[in-house]
DNA sequence: CTAATTGCAAAAGCTTTGCAGCGCA
DNA sequence: TGCGCTGCAAAGCTTTTGCAATTAG
């Protein structure tokens, strides 16, 4: 049995074709955040017949599961990016479009001071810095 | 002449109703963060006769213009706010939909040294706690 | 076997665009 | 008066939903 397959199952979740597809495009992939249609594409392109419908369906189901953490760097269309071990913000570069990945234990413990000296608990964050190579 | 009316004419924009009514609206509404829809409503129930693509029109050129600021702080649509004089990010309430505003000088430095140290220079940045009320 | 899942097509929700007429400078 | 601007309606995009057919366990 696969690792994709025991992912599902761990998941509460059928170990259908189109979704261990879809999870494997996602772990295998050279770019690590990708849209609904950019999965749909690769698999379409790759000769499996799955809708992009489902391709939704599915990537709505993984986040629940907490399989995959969805993001809007740019407003018009979500990414999706398989949920890492250990928490990271983003860097996108305005000129190439490739996001980088950083961590800061100082800005995340400064985030969770500020909140409680407001009256409340971070649930979740978002932190995008959008950048551009320096000359 | 109106502040309003200076403000359009400084943005190299004509001073006309529809825009000059979508500026008051942003300027003197309870809520600083606004969806074009609630301004839109705002507007005709005031008894405007305005339509909601020109909402969407003037917010477009006002954020052109460094009028006003987009947002993306849940997905399914923006919400737009004055341009503030000093940047703040944002801490939105999961519970009430509240939305706070702050500013930390520290989290801004270690931002810049982040990017800098990856060879890169901020050009915007955007950054939201999701928070509940401590019980 | 049978409940979950899928593909298709249609719909939904936000936003943009084409166009003829109106209004600001 | 002339060009910019507006309202309306239609189109565009991403994402969701209804449904009959299919499939995993």
């Amino acid at each position: 049995m696969s690792k994709e397959n025991t992912e599902l199952r761990k998941a509460g979740l059928k170990a259908t074709l189109p979704r261990i597809r879809i999870l494997e495009v996602l772990e295998s992939s050279d770019n690590r955040h990708l849209s609904a249609e950019d999965i749909y594409k690769h698999l379409i392109t790759s000769g499996e017949d799955v809708g992009l419908a489902t391709v939704y369906r599915v990537l709505t189901q993984f986040e629940s599961a907490g399989i995959v953490m969805r993001h809007n760097f740019e407003e018009g269309h979500a990414v999706y990016e398989i949920t890492p071990d250990d928490h990271h913000d983003h860097m996108v570069c305005l000129e190439t479009g490739k996001v980088i990945e950083f961590h800061d234990e100082m800005i995340e413990k400064r985030q969770e001071s500020i909140a409680t000296e407001m009256g409340y608990e971070i649930v979740d964050h978002s932190m995008v810095l959008y950048v551009k190579p320096i000359k």
